[in-house]
DNA sequence: TCGATGGCTTGTA
DNA sequence: CTACAAGCCATCG
């Protein structure tokens, strides 16, 4: 069968949010940051995953995202998301082993807490700080996977797929001083 | 397969 | 403080 994607909306605030679910594997594979536009946060996902459906069936996953952007701490377990790697399966959510734990990594950071892009590499027992940095862009589930609490060694904000200034607001939002472009250092 | 390209870091000025 | 170059390593075309 042909694997379709259960796209549900919603609209908080005026920006809408989007999260995409196989109905293969009934695991989520995409979630997009809120814009204002409605279209554009589907074709976010569309982008991937160009055989779709909409439905609300997972307005509350999507209200619960749309939480965590206001700086709320939500617990959702990763059970529900797709997070297997297959190097021949380009297809999938995760392009990599590499980027498999790099985002587990990241899902240690506490809500209010920051980490470098040097830190994430060195807990995972690697030197590349860098790859992290683009594995963290291309990270299918932003703000579940907090890559906006990831920063640059100088503390300074770095940069983030919604923009830095979305980053700060985020952070922000769950408590974090942030001076300029920089992180406050307690 | 191999060069180009990053959500980076460090050193130098 | 800012700017830039060189180094870095996984990924993509």
């Amino acid at each position: 069968m042909t694997e379709e994607i259960i796209i549900s909306t919603i609209k908080k605030n005026g920006l809408y949010f989007a999260v995409g679910v196989s109905n293969s594997t009934n695991k989520i594979v995409k979630i997009s940051l809120p814009k204002s536009d409605e279209e554009e946060v589907i074709s976010a996902i569309l982008k991937q995953y160009p055989d779709f459906i909409i439905s609300d069936e997972y307005n509350d996953l999507a209200w619960k995202i749309s939480d965590i952007y206001e700086g709320k701490e939500v617990n959702i377990d990763l059970e529900m998301f797709d997070l297997r790697t297959d190097k021949s399966n380009r297809e999938l959510p995760l392009k990599s082993h590499f980027m498999k734990i790099v985002l587990l990594e990241t899902c240690k950071i506490p809500h209010g807490k920051v980490e470098t892009y040097k830190n994430i590499a060195k807990k995972i027992d690697s030197q590349a700080y860098r790859a992290v940095g683009t594995a963290l862009a291309k990270n299918p589930f932003p703000l579940i996977i907090p890559c906006h609490r990831v920063v640059k060694s100088d503390y300074s904000i770095g940069k983030y797929g919604g923009g830095s200034e979305m980053k700060k607001k985020l952070l922000k939002n769950e408590g974090v001083k942030i001076k300029g472009n920089n992180v406050v250092k307690k």
